[in-house]
DNA sequence: CAGTGGTCTAGACCACAAG
DNA sequence: TTGTGGTCTAGACCACTGG
């Protein structure tokens, strides 16, 4: 059997993972005998199982071997576009209004999250944006006005602080959460809903540079709600 | 300079984009020229190269080359555990309570996600699992009896569907989607929270061997956040 | 047509971890 | 200690696609 690409080689284990002809927790045969049995290289068999380990599936380790997953973490990978592409992406009509934008110094919560002194400067903005002319999602963002000082210059009325930001300060790293909260007067007056109607949320701190940068809510109208495959 | 390993070659290349020596939409030098410059393989250079497109900081094509991306797409990877798993893993007690289970058949809209005629048997669950003795979660499942007929055998009372279906049917794709609901009279007695008050929400469907095998709406006691990083 | 990324190979050495 | 995955190399051919 000369099993060729390494996609040939990844849909043959997977096929064999889901025939149960290997089960959850059993080790399979390693790298060397795979590439044997399939008349292929061992990197290309290494190139299919690192994949398939990465996906979830495979339990990899040195000198133990590889082992069917006994509890596939399935790993959904979410895409998070710009906000403007976002809905561009759905074929609407991308709007924006900005609301408030304001320097401040930062409340008490905010300042923990950024790790910054509490008296520390920071910019304060609100915006919605709009598809085809109705409320999308509510743009609730503090900027670090010590760790990204251009953002002073920039006045968001025109351009959103969500794609500034993309494309004037380099990323590191983050981390985001998702959950729902129920609209409070301001959200609801913004985004023209019910008061106490479950709102889909995005919270998200960005570092860069080895700083905490920005930290954003992002409120959602009423039913939206973000999808993926797995 | 010689830069060895692919991390090193990657690291190096996303230093520049970060410090904007390579601007969004350019075009970066090919694998061989950075493979001389790195004095490296070409495969270490492409593995790099292929690994920052993946995350979304790289658009390839052949013979157009690779150029920065201008509007990076952050791609945030969620881990799915099954739900026993992921109240254990954080260091709780889980629970386990089988509200109803019964044979029927699918109500319209079910059937329609299911692309099943209106009557097919199906298998409808509810249940609840707790954190240290409290609502954590209400999983309200649907399975398709024409397509996994061994669930129709298992009682679901000790081993929650969700559980009993990952180690038991071979899972092939699926899609999944979040949202946030107010909570309905039933989801209020269950999960012990207010009517109206603002639920997150996940409805997930797997197919598996080509056909929908299960559907699943979780919805998760009040203040529940789901996190990542990226 | 020709340039670029995509992949495969055979062989080698390394790093980690189980026993 | 030793088996296993992780990676690197040099060279080769292929596949897509822009000009």
């Amino acid at each position: 059997m000369a099993t060729k690409s390494w996609q040939a080689v990844q849909d043959e284990v997977l096929r064999r993972i889901q025939a149960r002809h290997w089960k959850p927790g059993d080790a399979i045969p390693n790298e060397a005998e795979l590439s044997a049995e399939f008349g292929c290289a061992r990197v290309t068999v290494n190139r299919a199982l690192r994949n398939l380990a990465e996906a979830g599936l495979l339990d990899r380790k040195r000198k133990a071997g590889t082992r069917v997953a006994l509890h596939p973490v399935r790993k959904a990978t979410l895409a998070i576009p710009v906000i403007r592409r976002e809905i561009e992406g759905k074929g609407l009509a991308h709007g924006y209004a900005l609301k408030t934008r304001e320097r401040t110094v930062a409340p008490a919560d905010i300042a923990a999250r950024f790790g910054a002194a509490p008296g520390d400067a920071m910019l304060h903005v609100v915006a919605l944006h709009l598809a085809d002319g109705r409320p999308y999602v509510l743009e609730d963002r503090w900027i670090s006005l010590a760790a990204a000082p251009e953002a002073g210059e920039a006045d968001f009325s025109a351009v959103s602080a969500n794609e500034w930001l993309v494309t004037n300060i380099p990323f590191e790293a983050g981390d985001i959460a998702f959950g729902a909260v129920s609209a409070n007067p301001r959200d609801a007056a913004i985004l023209k809903c019910r008061q106490g109607e479950a709102l889909f949320v995005i919270d998200r701190t960005t570092r860069s540079r080895g700083r905490m940068i920005t930290t954003v809510r992002l409120v959602f109208s009423p039913g939206y709600r973000m999808r993926t495959e797995l």
